[in-house]
DNA sequence: ATGTTTGTTCCGAT
DNA sequence: CATCGGAACAAACA
């Protein structure tokens, strides 16, 4: 589920609290992969020492002393908790990581209840292909409007779509593109080709203020809980979304449209979003 | 039982 | 060969 506020909520606050763990430990839950494979992934991380957190798009990235990188994708339902290592197992609990320094013991818990996400071991080269793949960041590089434009029109296809398009810019899901659509008052199926100047400017803007917003919140969690912070703690910006599970638009109070693009759920006002 | 779901990748059609 | 849309990945929930 995380999107780019929850990646960044969970990447600083695990700054702050991991940088310089060593690694004493790693177990894996039977029958669960991953890169390269599960024993150079345990034989790479024990023993080594943790520099730095980052996040790459939706990917947090932890780089060791030892010059490899950790990584994970929390696709949909991932989660990463930060606990003490007597703590009882968490549910679908895939990997935990024991690490400690001076003051503490602790463990890094990945969780995946539907098991999209993804974690693995890469050496530098792999981390320069992985930064290479994606868009500009919406957050923490900065972007031209004309540029913004350029990206977007580069896909044939509905201005929805290509925002959720990671190589085109990286940060935006489905609930983030959704609000920064009707903030920007453009209709989510409009063409990419049909973009100008001006919309595209206002669509950057909205994308970036929504995004900050949702930092500021901690992100956003669901009902469902599937994004939790590393301390299992939700985040606020739930109370705060435009559109994205309305039923009525706080503009104009009309009635708002749900139907599926491109295979996802998208809300809309039909009235000011033209 | 059916239709949803915050993400990404792969496959078939064009 | 390149591009695009949709299925698929797997599980929980209403």
């Amino acid at each position: 589920m995380p999107e780019l506020p929850e990646v960044h909520t969970i990447a600083s606050d695990l700054k702050k609290n991991i940088e310089g763990c060593s690694i004493d430990g790693v177990e894996i839950e039977n029958g669960y992969k991953v890169n390269p494979n599960n024993k150079d992934f345990s034989q790479k991380l024990v023993g080594s020492r943790i520099d730095k957190v980052g996040r790459v798009s939706k990917n947090i990235v932890i780089k060791l002393n030892s010059g490899d990188f950790l990584t994970f994708h929390l696709a949909m339902t991932g989660r990463l908790l930060l606990r003490d290592t007597k703590s009882p197992k968490d549910t679908h609990q895939k990997i935990q990581i024991k690490l400690s320094n001076k003051e503490k013991n602790l463990a890094l818990r990945f969780c995946d209840a539907r098991m999209f996400g993804k974690v693995g071991v890469w050496n530098g080269q792999e981390i320069k292909g992985l930064k290479e793949k994606y868009g500009p960041d919406m957050i923490m590089q900065e972007i031209l409007p004309g540029d913004f434009m350029e990206r977007l029109k580069s896909k044939n296809t509905t201005i929805k779509h290509a925002l959720l398009e990671q190589t085109i810019v990286a940060g935006l899901g489905n609930i983030y593109a959704t609000d920064a659509l009707w903030m920007a008052k453009i209709h989510p199926e409009t063409k990419t080709r049909e973009l100008d100047i001006k919309r595209s400017t206002d669509l950057l803007k909205s994308a970036k203020e929504i995004l900050t917003e949702g930092i500021l919140h901690r992100g956003a969690t669901l009902p469902d809980e599937a994004y939790v912070d590393i301390f299992g703690q939700p985040g606020s910006h739930q109370k705060h979304f435009r559109i994205y599970g309305k039923a009525y638009c706080p503009r104009c109070k009309t009635k708002v449209e749900y139907k599926k693009i491109n295979g996802r759920g998208t809300y809309f006002c039909p009235s000011c979003q033209k």
